[in-house]
RNA sequence: GCUGGGAUGGCGGAGUGGACAAUCGCACGAGACUGUAAAUCUCGCGGCCGAAAGGCCUACCUAGGUUCGAAUCCUGGUCCCAGCA
């Protein structure tokens, strides 16, 4: 098996740990973050950007990829990675996160042709694609198959998050076919159950049963506010296994978040409002720069106030961005809608939480993550 | 100088007797964004009061007029544009 998680150190007062995946295509040093290149795209960004922010993996996405440019193309190309040109370690989502986000476009009558779900059922969610109507039927089989062409190294089990139960049936499907198919990618059970202990760690026994490579936390809690989020992943931190890899799937919260997630034992985590807030002018911002839990962290760079401001957007940031350009100059590009501004922001962002990570594991490398915690918190 | 057309909120531009403080777009302002249908979306945008419902005031170049009622009709003025001289 070319895939392995060991833990290097353990933070002595928290769950935090520091610790390495490795995969076929190379390693993760954990705690990571994985940028979101959800159609085999950083948005903004080519690979060699993607390497220079200090990306070690991306997350693309089965029920995007499935639908636009299609399995067909994706196969000759051995996987969405070599397609993109990314020769890291990938991750792929399952579709599990659109079986729950496309219901907000649900279909009162099967004809509606516009993209959005038409019903899920125990066998499978069935959707129209929102970009040619077409009618499909994702089930737990269909998305192993799915993930193993877009060869990601880790792989995520179908589960509907709005459906404790049919996530727990999913989930044993998902497995069962992902063993009859042989795949050598890692595939990571999903637990569920919100803020409510006796669902967590029911899930997560449930997944534990089952072996799997990886666990993952998902559920709207785990991308809402820090402290929900906290919440959720205490009902489970005890409980954890040490050899197994966990990630929080789409960890919202800025750094607040990433501190809260790390210290309950995340290892690795993805988001995609990383780079959306980025490509909307949100930038993020270290406690230097006066970044602070009451401003997320961030700042708005194309307010009137940024409009001759000479200094970069962060003085402490090592970034292309930051070493290259004033705020005054992004400020410009986003109010003048120009191009630039995307890849500029996001090329912070993503360096930006990146440097958070590799800070982080230095921190629990030395001793003192809740040092580090603290000086950005307090 | 003559003939014709036109002047509406920061800008463009609807409206051509009552449902108009005035469609819409842009600009501007505020907010949102978390396993990405997101270079997106929501809200506000004459002034004052109000949490809101709503109320009051000032307004469609300007000065008058007609009318129960005028951004809309009439008259004078100012300015702009096109064609002709």
């Amino acid at each position: 098996m070319e895939f392995s998680f060991e833990v290097v150190k353990n933070d002595k007062k928290t769950r935090a740990r520091r610790g390495v995946i490795k995969t076929a295509h190379g390693q993760i040093a954990t705690p990571a973050f994985s940028p979101v290149a959800t159609k085999a795209t950083l948005k903004a960004l080519d690979p060699k950007d993607i390497k220079k922010t200090g990306s070690q993996v991306v997350l693309g996405n089965t029920y995007h990829l499935y639908l636009q440019p299609g399995l067909r193309v994706i196969s000759k190309f051995g996987g969405f990675a070599p397609f993109m040109g990314w020769a890291g370690p990938t991750i792929t989502d399952s579709g599990g996160y659109q079986v729950s986000f496309l219901k907000d476009y649900s279909h009162k009558d099967e004809n509606d042709r516009s993209g959005g779900i038409i019903r899920i059922t125990d066998e499978g969610a069935v959707f129209r694609s929102h970009i040619d109507g077409g009618k499909y039927l994702l089930t737990p089989e269909l998305s192993m198959e799915i993930q193993k062409i877009l060869g990601a190294d880790i792989i995520m089990a179908l589960d509907d998050p709005e459906s404790y139960d049919r996530t727990l049936k999913w989930e044993e499907r998902s497995f069962t076919h992902w063993k009859k198919i042989k795949s050598k990618q890692s595939l990571f059970g999903i637990v569920q159950g919100g803020i409510d202990p006796k669902l967590r760690k029911k899930s997560l026994d449930f997944v534990l049963s089952m072996d799997f490579p990886g666990i993952a936390v998902g559920g709207k809690t785990i991308g809402a506010d820090p402290k929900i989020t906290a919440k959720a992943l205490d009902t489970i931190v005890d409980l954890l296994p040490e050899d197994k890899p966990l990630h929080a799937l789409g960890l919202g919260g800025g750094p607040e978040g990433i501190f809260e997630a790390v210290e309950r034992g995340v290892d690795i985590f993805d988001n995609s409002s990383v780079t959306r807030m980025a490509r909307t002018g949100l930038l993020f911002v270290y406690p230097q720069d006066g970044g602070k839990r009451e401003n997320k962290f961030r700042v708005d760079i194309a307010k009137k106030k940024y409009k001759s401001e000479f200094d970069p957007v962060s003085k402490v940031c090592k970034c292309y961005t930051c070493q290259n350009f004033s705020m005054a100059y992004i400020n410009h590009l986003f109010k003048s809608h120009e191009i630039l501004a995307q890849r500029l922001a996001t090329i912070h962002n993503v360096t930006f939480v990146n440097d958070l990570m590799n800070r982080t594991r230095e921190s629990i490398e030395a001793g003192d993550f809740l040092a580090l915690k603290s000086h950005w918190l307090s």
